[in-house]
Parts: C-alpha cells; sequence; structure tokens
DNA sequence: AATAAAGTTGACGCTCCGTCATTTTTAGGG
DNA sequence: CCCTAAAAATGACGGAGCGTCAACTTTATT
C-alpha cells in the first residue's frame, strides 16, 4: 500500500466501480420495472439499459428478484429516518401517530411522483409485496415504538402485534386510494388515518 | 339436434370435456402456484401437473397470470355469497362488521387450510395483489354497504372510499399475522378488527 | 357414412436463463 | 516502470420456457 493514501472516500478505482457497477443495474432495474412492470421484466431487459454485458449482472445480483428486494430494502432504509425524526420530536402517543402516517403518506406521495411505475402503484415500502428483512425491521420498530409508547401511558393492555399491523394495514391501504385521487392530499389521508386509529385504540383496550 | 335431449346438466360431450380440463388447469394451477410459489411458477409446470400437452393450455387461457386472476376471482366469487349472507341477517352497522370481519377471517382460515403457500400466506382474496374485476366489486359492494349502513344511520358524514380502503386494509394484514399464530383464531381476529374500527369511525365522522 | 366444425397435439423458432472459460483491468511488490 | 496475481467483465453456450401453428383426432350434424 502506499505511503500517502490520497483517496479515502472512494477507497480505489476497484470499489468506486464496483459501487458505479451496483447502482447502475439499481437504476436501470428501477426505470425498466416501472415501464414493464415488475411481472414483464427479464433480467436482460435490465441489463441491457446499462452498458454492462449479461454476464455482469450476476456478479452483483443473484436474480431479478434480488434486485426487487434491495430496491425494496433501499426504500424502507431511507424511511426509517423520517420515522425516526418523528419518533424524536413527539411528545406523546397522539402526535407519533400522527407524524408516522403524514410521513409515510408523504414518502409514498414523492417516491411515487418520478415513475409511474405500471402494476399499480406503490414501488415503495409496504405496498410492495416483498418481506425482506429491512422490512421486518420497519414492523418491528413500528411494534416497539407502540409499545413502549402504550406502556407508559396509564392504560390498559392491547395485543400490539395486532394493533401494530392494522396501523400498517390502514397506511398501505389508504395510500393507495390516496395515490389516485387528484390532487394527491396528504393532509386529508393523514388525519383520516390517524382519527380513525385514535379512538379506535379504545375499543381494543383492555383494561387491567 | 335431436329430439330427446336427453343431457340437461352437461349438454353434449364437447362441453363437458371442455369444462373439465378447463378445471383440471384450474386445480393442477392452485397446486402448483402452493408448491413452488406463483413466481416461481411456469406454464409449463402447470400443464405437466395434467394429461393435456403444452399447446391445450393456450386454448383455455392466455398466460400463467391469466390463470392467477381466474382463482383470484373465484375466490373472490365463492367469498360474496357469505357476505351477502351476513348482510341479510345483520339488523344495525354494528352487527354487519361484526359479522363481515368474522365471514372474512373464517374464509381465509379455509381458504389457506389445506394447501401452504410457499411465498407467505393469502392465495385469497385480499391478500393477493391481483385487481381482478371480481375483486373490485367486492370493494365496491363493501363501500355500498357501508354507504347506506350509514346514511340511514342518524350520524354525521365520512370519506366512505377511506373509511372501505381503512376496512379491507385492517382485514388483510391482520389476517396475515392470525394466520401465523397457533392455534388460528378466528373470533379473536374479528373482535379485535371490529372494535377498533367501529370505535374509530367516531374519530372520522364530521358532524353536519 | 360423409363432411364440417371444434379441439388437441407436439414440434418449431425465438428469447431468456445462469454458468463459465477467456479476456481485460486494477493493485501492489520488486 | 514492469510484471504478476487477483478481481472483475465479457459473451458464447446448453438448457428451458415461451406462444404459435399445421397436422391430426374427436365430436356433431345431415
Amino acid at each position: 500500500m502506499t505511503a500517502s493514501n490520497v483517496e479515502l472516500a472512494t477507497d480505489g478505482k476497484r470499489a468506486r466501480l464496483k459501487a458505479a457497477n451496483r447502482q447502475a443495474i439499481l437504476d436501470a432495474a428501477r426505470l425498466v420495472f416501472a415501464r414493464l412492470g415488475y411481472n414483464a421484466t427479464s433480467v436482460r431487459d435490465i441489463i441491457r439499459e446499462t452498458q454492462l454485458a449479461a454476464g455482469t449482472f450476476y456478479n452483483y445480483f443473484r436474480s431479478k428478484e434480488e434486485v426487487f428486494q434491495a430496491l425494496a430494502s433501499s426504500s424502507a432504509a431511507r424511511f426509517r429516518p423520517h420515522l425516526q425524526t418523528v419518533r424524536e420530536t413527539s411528545n406523546n402517543f397522539e402526535e407519533f401517530i400522527r407524524g408516522a402516517y403524514r410521513a409515510y403518506f408523504n414518502f409514498l406521495k414523492f417516491e411515487n411522483s418520478d415513475a409511474m411505475s405500471k402494476e399499480g402503484p406503490n414501488v415503495a415500502l409496504f405496498g410492495v409485496r416483498a418481506d425482506t428483512p429491512e422490512m421486518q425491521a420497519v414492523f418491528e420498530e413500528i411494534r416497539n415504538d407502540l409499545e413502549s409508547m402504550l406502556g407508559v401511558m396509564e392504560m390498559g393492555d392491547v395485543d400490539v402485534e395486532y394493533l401494530t399491523a392494522a396501523a400498517i394495514g390502514i397506511a398501505r391501504d389508504l395510500g393507495d386510494h390516496m395515490l389516485q385521487r387528484q390532487p394527491v392530499d396528504v393532509e386529508a389521508a393523514a388525519t383520516f388515518a390517524s382519527e380513525l386509529l385514535l379512538k379506535g385504540l379504545s375499543g381494543v383496550l383492555v383494561r387491567d
């Protein structure tokens, strides 16, 4: 290794190119999935959109599914900081719920504003039917949030797993319908979901 | 045509065989989807499970997608009578909601008890990401139910489309989680969903 | 029995799959 | 600067699935 290690950020041409190629494949996949729909897309369609050869694809991903999962994971990873901000700035359960729905619907709106997917909306996060570790992590994260915030309050008990599932189910389907309306009204959807869940919570609480 | 038309139900060997072949393909598809998962299944995998030749498949369906949609439609069609019964035997909004969730979760339990799908549960109805006309019809049906039942009551206004979306979203995701628990407790899930929605409704009502 | 109509069949040309031996590119020591 | 080893890219290859179609078989009709 040379004494003066000038390039710190990129760390050699090798790694730089590798990252660039990987990203090129991801970008191409995103584009082609949007253009043809996931099912109709072939690995060749994706690789053809890049400057790379067919075989090179398999140096980076094992299959079309794996690229999709990588996209889904990255989507979930991009969302997590938003959720983190909401968690930090919320002073109570209600604020957290409202903030989380607003953050998710906003995220959905912007993720879907660039490339319109052919097979329905929702390239992003929950709408997608991929169960990547990253997505499960978001589920667990929300579940933990709900659990701790409800625990702090002087309230009865509740099936937190079901509550989380319901909260996410509402987000998914309401999100789909929100995106189909013109113009897309994030606040309206967030308010609807929040009110429903907050009031509904009183129905599923079991007093000790 | 012969004067004495003995066979009324089946109406000739031609039609009988056609129906049998179609059903054989559907059965095979259901089996193979469950065995390999939808994405990994090929048309050849399906046809190989029958006594038919490859080309024959295309006399009945245009693609794997179309078989899947047929299965999804039939699932939705099987569910509709259950919903109809609930509608007829319910005396008020609350009974309808409780009955509908119970009916759906029950349906889900039995539809998934025979063949375990590999790529997650939910071959049935909503869990499936196919938007067949038959499925949209169920959405509209529920939407109409909610609209008319809420209209009859002396209550405020509500965004019925969003309410329907939320109700179905809850059903979908709660249903997934219900199926993963041992033993599957339909009543618990139905109660949870019903209480949540019924109480939640008061949150999304806008007084006139 | 003869003919028409409907339906089945499997082979065909095509595309995509994932692999792999070969070639090209980069890293780093002498 | 050069030379070797490791890393990575390449595209051709065997295998499989795709949807079609001309030939064939089965059913209906007169």
